[in-house]
DNA sequence: ACAAGTACTATCATTTAGGATACTGTTGAA
DNA sequence: TTCAACAGTATCCTAAATGATAGTACTTGT
C-alpha cells in the first residue's frame, strides 16, 4: 500500500525511483541534451530503457522534449522547473550518503557472499 | 539497481526504495513496534514481504531488531539513529509533493484508464 | 480440547523493470 | 556507394520484487 496510498512521500519517491532517473536529472541539470548524447553520458543504458525513462519523466512533467522536426532528427531534452525543483532533495540525499555512508553495511556484497556459499554447499 | 554507480544519491535512494520501507519508517518514527503490529499498520503487506523489508533495513543499519527470547515470541523493531536521520529527507519529499502535487500529471491513473479501455475493447 | 496469537519461513506464482538484439528511414560524409 | 549518425521502436528474454497460501512451535485464553 505505498503508491496506492496517498502518501506524498511515496509520490515524490516514485518520480525518481527509476534505475537511471537520478542520473538523467543530474546530466540535464548541467544543460539540455539530445537522446544519443544522454545514452553516451549514462554509460550502459540501452536506447529502449532510456526512451522509457525519458517518456515517463516527460509524462510526470519533470522534463520536456523538443523535436525540431529536422532530418537527421534532432530532439532535445531539458528539465522543466518542476524537474529542477527536485534538486534540493537530490542534494539532501547526496549529502546524507556522504555523511553516513560509512555507517551503511554493504548489503549487496553480503548477499553475493551468501549466494556463493550456497552454491559451494 | 542504481547502486552500480558510486553515486551517493542513489545509495540513499536504494535504502528507501522498497515498496513499504517509507511507511515502515513512518510507523517506527512514532514508536517501536512488533512484527504483527507492523503488519496490521501496513494494511495489505504479507508477512513474507514484511520480513524481507525489515531484514534488509536491519542489514542496512536503519533499524534494530530485539528478540526477547520469550514464548510466545516477542520481537521489537525500532529505528537506529541512522534510520531516524532519514526523517528530514522524507519530510522534504513529503513537502515537495504537497507543494507540487497538482503539477504532476497522474501517470498511474492514465495507465489505469488505458487498461480499462483495453478491457472494454 | 480447541482456537487464537506470536514471529516468522517455505513454496509457488505473478508482475514489473530492465537488458539484448535487431531494425526503421533519412542524410551527409568517406 | 557504402557507412555512420540520428532518435528512436519492436520483439524477446531474464532477473528481481512482490504476492498468495500454507505451515512451524509454542502458549494463553475459553
Amino acid at each position: 500500500m505505498t503508491k496506492h496510498s496517498g502518501c506524498p512521500t511515496e509520490t515524490t519517491l516514485a518520480l525518481i525511483a527509476g534505475k537511471w532517473k537520478v542520473m538523467v536529472i543530474y546530466w540535464l541539470l548541467k544543460e539540455k541534451r539530445r537522446f544519443n548524447q544522454l545514452q553516451r553520458d549514462l554509460s550502459g543504458i540501452t536506447p529502449r530503457t532510456l526512451g522509457k525513462q525519458l517518456k515517463e519523466m516527460e509524462q510526470d512533467g519533470l522534463l520536456k522534449r523538443v523535436d525540431y522536426g529536422e532530418i537527421p532528427p534532432r530532439v532535445e531534452y531539458s528539465l522543466t522547473s518542476l524537474g529542477r525543483s527536485l534538486e534540493p532533495i537530490l542534494i539532501a540525499m547526496e549529502e546524507w550518503a556522504q555523511l553516513n555512508g560509512e555507517k551503511i553495511p554493504a548489503r549487496k556484497k553480503q548477499r553475493h557472499l551468501e549466494n556463493s556459499l550456497e552454491i559451494k554447499d
